[in-house]
Parts: C-alpha cells; sequence; structure tokens
DNA sequence: TAGACTACTCCGTTTGACGTAGTACGTAAT
DNA sequence: ATTACGTACTACGTCAAACGGAGTAGTCTA
C-alpha cells in the first residue's frame, strides 16, 4: 500500500524536520517528538526521532546538555552547532528546488507525439 | 555532506517522479531516464531507475508492452495500469501534505518561554 | 568485423524508518 | 516500603530504496 511508500518519503525528511524544530531554540527528545507528533501527516515515535539526534550529534550538528528534569531522568537538551546552522542552511536552499521539480513535472501537459 | 541526504530524500520520491512522466503517457526507460535527467536537481542513472520500473511493474501499477526499435534492441513501453492511475491519485494528494507540513515547520516563530 | 549507440540487467553496499522491547529515574498513591 | 505510573530514553533487528560499477545484447555505420 501507500504507507510504504510515506515510510520512504519520509527518509532525510525527518531530520530536516528535527533541525527546522530545533531552529526555534534548544529542545529535548521527548518534546521534539511531541512537536514532530502534533504535525498531522508526520506521526512519528520515539525509536524514530532518537536514532535522528543520535545521528547529527555524531555529525556535530547538534551538541547536548543534561539538565536535571523536574519530574523524570535528567532532560538531554539538543541545539544547534555552528555546523548545524549551516546543514539547515543548505537543506533551505535545496528543499524548494526538490518540490519545485515536482510541481513542474506535475504540470507539464502530455506530449502529443 | 549533504550529498548523502539528498539521496535519503529521494527515496520514494522518485518513485513518484517516474508515474508522474507517465501520466504524460506511455514511455520506455531510456526515454524515461532523460526525462528526468533534464530536471536539474534530479540528476538519476539508469541504475536507479530500472529498479524502480521493475518493482512497479511487479506491484502491478505499469503494464508493458514491446516494440521494435528503430535503432537497437527492441524498446520496453511502460504505461500506467488502473491501479497505477490510483497510486498516482493517492500520492498526488499525500505530497501537498508533507510539504505543507514542511512549510509549517520552517515559518512557526521561535517560541519565548 | 569493429566500433558506437541504444536499452537494459545484475550485484553489492550504504543508510534510514520503524516495531518491539528494555532500562533508568522520579513522583504519588496504598 | 512497595507498587504503579509517567518521563526520557536506548538497543536490536528487519526491510527497502538509491546508486556505483560492470555486464549483456541487439542494431546501424564505416
Amino acid at each position: 500500500m501507500i504507507e510504504g511508500w510515506i515510510t520512504q518519503l519520509r527518509k532525510g525528511l525527518l531530520e530536516y524536520c528535527v533541525l527546522l524544530v530545533l531552529r526555534r531554540g534548544e529542545s529535548y527528545g521527548y518534546e521534539i517528538v511531541q512537536a514532530l507528533k502534533r504535525m498531522d501527516d508526520l506521526s512519528v515515535s520515539e525509536s524514530t526521532v532518537y536514532p535522528i539526534l543520535g545521528r547529527l550529534r555524531n555529525e556535530n550538528l547538534l551538541k547536548v546538555r543534561d539538565v536535571p528534569s523536574p519530574s523524570g531522568p535528567p532532560r538531554r537538551y539538543f541545539a544547534l552547532t555552528p555546523h548545524g546552522k549551516i546543514r539547515l542552511a543548505e537543506m533551505n536552499a535545496y528543499w524548494p528546488l526538490l518540490t519545485e521539480t515536482v510541481e513542474r513535472l506535475k504540470t507539464t501537459q502530455p506530449k502529443e507525439s
């Protein structure tokens, strides 16, 4: 079905979405998950988001700061590093190119050959 | 670098693009590859497109018709099946939801907490 | 008969999404 | 004091797509 296709479509996109959320300021895992879950058509689970956070951190796009939580284990706050901001800017530049390409394909008329 | 991200972003999207190309009428592998290569920011290779055509065919979204070619081996024309048209319609419905979600994330203001 | 061009096909690697399960820490109720 | 509940993760394994590189097989041209 189409669910499998949607799973594939999300590849890379969720990484972008996480950076976009963090663009607004630092946040911790659970909060990021909630923020993305709130977006309809983007219902993600913990097991999807946490690996992304780990990867982005390994790539030095995110930095981490542990803060004691009022309820539960200490929160791990993530924030964009300078590298992360650059990467996000590159993504912000590329994404519209992609969507425009799709738009162009959608609107081209049938060939009459 | 960002190339890896772009590779991931294309997952699923190229499948959609192939169906969009075929929406204009039947076409054969080489022509589809050329059509997609012509799109800037979407430079694909044979080894990417042909597996997609095979998969779409296996899923009964495309039907095939062999036609002798004026130069070279017979061309394999691909065309949307009824199933393919339905799938394409579903994709056409979902894709804007995704792009709007990203747009929403891009435009939300930083929280002031 | 040797290129050159067309139209594919096959294989192996890399990477991301996601389900399931588990861990650890803290607060509140019994 | 123990149990139960909510928070915040972590680990593991499976599946599937993109893509590089190499190979194959027809046909036309010189």
